[in-house]
RNA sequence: GGGCCGGUAGAUCAGCGGUAGAUCGCCUGCUUUGCAAGCAGGAGGCCUCGGGUUCAAAUCCCGACCGGUCCA
């Protein structure tokens, strides 16, 4: 039976360690993919649904591990051949490309796969938490997802002149550690063909399975992205690339699991979390043989289908004479999903937290969010006497080690700040789903998505509020994600090509000496008003600062210099005029701005570490834009600062700088720059070349940074907050003033104070108090002259000099003057039922009739007839006829004799 | 980063071009041993702000500010 399935070995991936270990290569009966075991019998590749679990209850390895056990065991195993790296935060500061990390290899792109960057270590191992929310639906429905999990690697990076191992090894190494390392055997152990890709490398790969668990991946990264790539993986073309790469990734849950044989994963990763739940909700209900036969059952379905999976447990476990109803089972499964649901989430939460995630509508923050709604539901749901952030803190007792950055204090508050909106809004919700349905007694599809986007209500809840309420059963469409989906979708504008320079090198002598004001250069490449040179003092736009102004003097000429770009290695000068290739020039940078715009960027960096001090390590700049006259720091912080704040910020930023403290800034190799100061570094941008420049504030921060800067805080002089705001949940935004742009605004401030006294003839301290009080006295006599106006209207129309004709015109007999007597007096007539006002109008020195209409009847038969009879001219038309140039004010009986016509 | 919804009395909201409304809460009186409740009366509004359109804007248009929510 096994020679029909074992296969001539002419792959990439037929190695010698398999031939020495009498591993064979065959090809799956099933799924028909490439496998090798040693396993006489086998004639399925090892991964469900070809394979089905059968470690539940019956594990392989030698004993139980409990997590940390298991992460000891790997590291140590690997220790003595691997350089060992500590885990990276699960919030990749390093890129910008995605939200989270996902897996071990994530720490090392793109700048260590490209090959600009050393390693932290070759070969290296590490444990990585890694975060994924693609699955986040499956949590707790099948027994092995979960949003949060950690990557144990053995990497190696192969250059072309240094060779570290390569498959050979790496398998050896794998099929070591499980088997010496674990006490599996070797017979339960497959190698899956597979091949990777992702982050735009891709490469041969083995998936590793033991008992139908996956329990790590092999990746033989030699590939990179190319359109004319002679390789295809998953649609997309690759081409070899010269380093090679060993990208390994072995669930730390997954061996966890394996070592236990529990029912699902989550007992066996965290099991006091679960035990905790357990016994604080109601009514709970825990049946390990049921729990085992649905993970089982679950594994077979991919994709995953919950009443098929019921159906499968239900036949399963009529066969073992254990009898249970559908709805027993539905019960049993809501209950285990929910606890699973919130033990695993809150673990996630508490290392978002332990990276300062704030939650927010926003990026990851809203993962963070949408994570803590989820949760809080499952508490609900459970009747659960818990409460979030314990189990939070629960979490971190046992993996403090592995996430030292977590800070109770930071998770309770921002938890606090998302539980209140949460009370909130779910007290909103019947109210509001009752209005828009009571309107037209229906909830539409429309109705439905409108709820759940602008309300974040979900259609089941409307439709069970208004069953509950209204007796009425609302049906939800079956394609409603589409509908939402369809909502958004948007056209977003293409994007414009950029300018195509040559690829030369200007080198920056800002950076030499910030100070210099003056210089010579050559000039390398010029097109249309554009000019590359060889040396250049302008700084280029870059890092939130501005680019430098100033002119170049060419053949004995001046030529403004209005903008300044980075472009690859070279700094391209836009001009007002051309100047040629080759010429000489001498640059004048204008010393004034820049020097502002240094005073402005030092200033940014004092306040951000000051920042820290005063709201907490959870401050993260956001963005940045410096200025000559203000600049502005977004910040990651949950409220929005207060008075107190400011001020305390203030005069510690005002205590560095009579302290003149020294700003050093100094080029360090990568992977010491972040030994010594850490992914702060990172906070203004992720730089390009194997080097950061680190531009430090002694004791106060330090930041990678391509800005130029003063020598020390002294020089910055003084500097003053203007205004705080709100720029998006969990970010504010600090906008401020520093130097003698600073100053600028404190006189301006105080001109206007001075200003405000002469006007109001008090002394400053008694403004405020003279203020209100005008305002107040403002109000009353406003107040006032509405209530004389109504008196005055009153008046008019009681006092009998109007007169009716029916209901459909009146006329004043008497002229008014005031535009706002008149819009009152209109207004009251329309409250009564009039739809024709006749208005004599004296304005200023001309006299005219307005005839009013509220839209009911026309008008403009009485505004002719009374033209030709005052010789009038008319304008308006509509609802608004003004008859200008009369020779007398209408009288009673001139409208009467019309209107009266007008019946006969 | 983008989309959508909203900001009116202390609270929840209605009104959506012609003199600012309801319910609850608050105050006073009556009823009652007291409470709950009922009846009668009353106070309480820069209708978020700034521009525009209009004879007339809480209402329509533009912008700002603030809040909510969904998506990537």
């Amino acid at each position: 039976m096994s020679n029909d399935n074992t296969e001539k070995k002419t792959g990439e991936l037929d190695l010698q360690f398999f031939e020495s270990i009498g591993f064979t290569k065959r090809k799956c009966t099933k799924c028909g993919s490439f496998y090798w075991s040693s396993d006489p019998e086998r004639i399925t590749c090892g991964d469900p649904p070809c394979d089905s679990y059968s470690f539940i209850g019956n594990s392989p390895v030698l004993r139980p591990y409990s997590l940390g056990e298991m992460r000891e065991k790997f590291l140590s195993f690997f220790k003595g051949t691997h350089h060992l790296v500590k885990p990276y935060p699960v919030v990749p500061r390093w890129r910008e490309d995605v939200l989270l990390v996902n897996a071990s290899i994530y720490d090392f792109q793109p700048h260590v796969t490209s090959g600009r960057v050393k390693p932290p270590g070759n070969p290296l191992t590490m444990s990585q938490p890694s975060v994924r929310m693609t699955d986040t639906d499956l949590v707790g429905e099948t027994g092995r997802h979960l949003t949060c999990f950690e990557m144990l690697c053995h990497d190696a990076f192969n250059y072309p002149d240094s060779y570290v191992y390569w498959k050979e090894e790496t398998v050896k190494y794998c099929y070591d550690f499980l088997n010496y390392g674990l006490g599996v055997e070797g017979s339960l152990i497959t190698f899956k063909e597979k091949p990777w890709s992702g982050g735009g490398n891709g490469g041969n790969a083995f998936e590793v399975f033991v008992r139908g668990l996956e329990v790590a991946t092999l990746v033989f990264m030699d590939l990179h992205e190319d359109e004319n790539g002679e390789f295809e993986i998953d649609g997309k073309r690759y081409s070899k690339m010269d380093m090679k790469i060993v990208d390994t990734g072995y669930g730390l849950e997954r061996l966890t699991w394996l070592s236990q044989g529990t029912p699902t994963v989550y007992q066996a990763v965290m099991p006091e979390v679960v035990q905790e739940i357990i016994s604080r909700s109601r009514d709970g209900r825990m049946d390990s043989t049921v729990l085992s036969i649905m993970s089982a059952a679950a594994v077979q379905e991919e994709p995953f289908n919950r009443p098929r999976m019921i159906e499968k447990s239900m036949q399963i476990l009529r066969s073992l004479g254990k009898d249970l109803t559908r709805e027993d089972l539905d019960r049993i499964f809501e209950y285990t999903k929910s606890v699973f649901t919130l033990a695993d989430h809150s673990k996630t939460l508490m290392v978002l937290f332990s990276d300062f995630v704030i939650p927010s509508n926003v990026k990851v923050g809203y993962l963070a969010r949408l994570l803590i709604r989820r949760s809080m539901r499952a508490i609900k749901d459970l009747q659960a006497d818990l409460s979030l952030i314990n189990l939070i803190d629960m979490h971190w007792k046992t993996l403090e080690e592995i996430f030292p950055g977590y800070r109770s204090t930071f998770a309770s508050e921002a938890l606090k700040i998302e539980e209140s909106k949460f009370i909130e809004n779910e007290r909103k919700s019947q109210p509001t789903v009752l209005r828009i349905f009571d309107r037209k007694a229906a909830l539409t599809s429309d109705d439905l998505v409108t709820l759940y986007d602008s309300y974040g209500i979900v259609p089941e809840e409307a439709a069970s509020i208004i069953l509950r309420e209204r007796g009425v059963s609302v049906e939800i469409p079956e394609d409603f994600n589409s509908l939402v989906v369809r909502r958004h979708e948007t056209v977003k504008p293409e994007k414009t090509p950029e300018d195509s320079f040559p690829d030369l090198y200007t080198r920056p002598l800002y950076y030499d000496d910030p100070t210099m004001q003056e210089f010579n250069a050559i000039v390398l490449y010029s097109r249309g008003n554009d000019i590359i040179t060889n040396q250049t003092a302008f700084y280029p736009e870059g890092g939130g600062q501005p680019y430098d102004l100033g002119y170049f003097v060419y053949g004995g000429r001046k030529v403004d210099v209005t903008a300044v770009y980075r472009h690859r290695q070279a700094v391209v000068h836009s001009l007002s005029a051309a100047i040629p290739e080759k010429s000489r020039v001498i640059g004048h940078i204008d010393y004034v701005r820049r020097w502002r715009l240094m005073v402005h960027h030092s200033a940014t960096h004092l306040l951000l570490g000051v920042l820290r001090e005063v709201l907490g390590d959870h401050v993260w700049q956001s963005g940045v834009q410096k200025g000559t006259e203000r600049s502005r720091l977004d910040i990651t912080h949950f409220k929005r600062l207060t008075l107190e704040e400011i001020r305390e910020v203030e005069r510690r930023c005002l205590i560095y700088i009579t302290e003149n403290r020294p700003i050093k800034v100094r080029n360090i190799e990568w992977n010491s720059a972040l030994t010594s100061y850490g992914f702060r570094l990172f906070e203004g941008g992720v730089p390009e070349g194997n080097k950061i420049r680190v531009v430090e504030i002694q004791g106060v921060d330090a930041e990678g940074c391509g800005g130029t800067h003063l020598h020390s805080t002294g020089e910055i002089g003084f500097l003053k907050i203007l205004r705080v705001e709100t720029l998006q949940e969990g970010i504010q935004r600090i906008i401020f003033s520093a130097g003698d742009a600073a100053l600028d605004f404190v006189q301006g401030i105080y001109e206007s104070g001075l200003y405000m006294e002469t006007m109001l003839s008090v002394k400053s301290e008694d403004l405020p108090s003279s203020v209100q009080r005008l305002f107040q006295e403002n109000l009353a006599l406003k107040k006032e002259k509405e209530k004389r106006i109504k008196e005055d209207v009153e008046r008019i129309i009681l006092d009998g000099t109007t007169v009716s004709y029916g209901t459909n015109a009146v006329l004043i007999t008497k002229p008014i003057s005031d535009p706002d007597i008149l819009k009152a007096l209109v207004a009251a007539l329309f409250s009564r039922k009039v739809s024709t006002a006749v208005v004599p109008y004296r304005n200023a020195n001309e006299m005219e009739v307005r005839l009013i209409s509220d839209g009911s009847h026309d008008a403009r038969f009485l505004a002719e007839a009374m033209a030709a009879k005052l010789s009038a001219k008319i304008t308006g038309s509509g609802r608004h006829i003004t008859l200008t140039e009369i020779s007398a004010f209408p009288d009673e009986k001139l409208i009467s004799q019309i209107l009266d016509g007008k019946h006969s």
